[in-house]
RNA sequence: GGGUCGGUUGUGGAGCGGUCAAACACUGGAGACUGUAAAUCUCCCGGCUUUAUGCCUUCACAGGUUCGAAUCCUGUCCGGCCCA
């Protein structure tokens, strides 16, 4: 394996042992890893979110000291950037892995970017610009008494580019469509449209690895992966986080693990059904990033990750 | 044994004489994706086909009433509850 200006990224379904495959591609190529996952960007969502153990630990870097989140000795970076409380999303993380893949480079080693999160791997990997518009609350707040139709058609008003290829019928991107070209007078930036710094990935060679040992072994994962969760403190993970000052409605905000979870530890489902419907819900999801990326032609698709090195 | 309520598409569950291949929800399948992405959204889901305001089969089973029955009646089978 080739490794200079080589970014490798590593993808797959939930369960399917992504981490472990890009832990060990990191030790034969002398690589670092750049996790690429919603969920796993928060403090303190561990057992849940099937953060890999690993330690924050100093290390030396030339002159200074850098805390580095270490697993089996590689360095995982984009963990534990946040809190749970804030919201992070793609255009933070965009901009954040960017930067720490050129640093990488810059150190000589190989980023390796592994994680579930099919748009934010994208967005880092492909760069699209991604309009500079937070989020406005009340803005949202006034454009969610409209009905979807109405959405749809003042964005056509606005943005008739943008409304010719949205989902006229998905009310969370039409708002979103809208706050952009309402805060920026200016229409949503065409699909293609890259970033204008850190163009150089144009010159990188990326190598695609996908990961998916195919349904019927990833349910038995899926389903073996959640009792050891379980067994691991799942569940007080979520009562602490609770317990810490995040609502049940956040905690269910987050999904799979952390919603039925939190559904359970205040009695409004059984332990029987919080089983069942995080078992299935975890399943779906599964089947859901498999269509994000069954779209991409350039992943070269592996069912055993041993042959995937 | 007596009474009673029920048996509808994978599951739950509407419909209670004609407009019923069968609402709706879930599961399942396919897909979308420009700052919530573990989110949000779309399509399909009895069979067939020219995928359609199309054809066929259907509402536990067997009879019956009726111009017409998933819907009413009788019997049988199965299940819940109540009384013995």
């Amino acid at each position: 394996m080739k490794v200079k200006d080589t970014l490798i990224v590593v993808v797959g379904p939930t369960a399917s042992g992504k981490s472990e495959l890009a832990v060990k591609i990191a030790k034969k190529v002398d690589g670092e890893i750049i996790s690429a996952d919603s969920r796993q960007i928060y403090k303190g969502l561990d057992i849940g979110s099937g953060k890999v153990p690993g330690r924050w630990v100093n290390i030396k870097r030339g002159a200074k000291n850098k805390k580095v989140f270490l697993y089996k000795n590689i360095p995982h970076y984009l963990i534990d950037e946040a809190s749970p409380r804030t919201q992070y999303s793609v255009a933070k993380f965009q901009k954040n892995a960017r930067g720490t893949i050129a640093d990488i480079f810059k150190r000589g080693k190989t980023p390796i970017i592994c994680g579930g999160t099919g748009h934010w791997v994208d967005a880092v990997v492909f760069g699209q610009a991604l309009p500079e518009v937070k989020p406005d609350s009340k803005l949202r707040a006034k454009l969610s008494h409209l009905t979807t139709p109405n959405l749809y058609k003042l964005l056509q008003n606005l943005d008739p580019a943008r409304a010719s290829e949205i989902d006229s019928q998905n009310p969370r991107r039409l708002v979103r469509a809208l706050e952009i070209v309402m805060s920026t007078g200016k229409p949503v930036p065409k699909s293609g449209d890259k970033l204008k710094i850190y163009q150089n990935f144009d010159k990188l060679q990326i190598k695609w690895i996908g990961l998916n040992p195919g349904m019927a072994v990833l349910e038995k994962k899926i389903k073996r992966r959640l009792q050891a969760r379980f067994k691991e403190g799942m569940l007080q993970e979520v009562e602490t986080l609770h317990k810490n000052g995040l609502s049940w409605k956040k905690l269910e905000s987050f999904g799979l693990e952390y919603k039925f979870c939190a559904l359970y530890l205040q009695k409004k489902i059984s332990k029987t059904e919080m089983e069942l419907l995080l078992y299935t819900a975890i399943r779906q999801y599964s089947k859901r990033q498999m269509t994000w990326w069954k779209r991409n032609p350039n992943i070269k698709w592996f069912g055993d990750a041993k042959k995937a090195l």
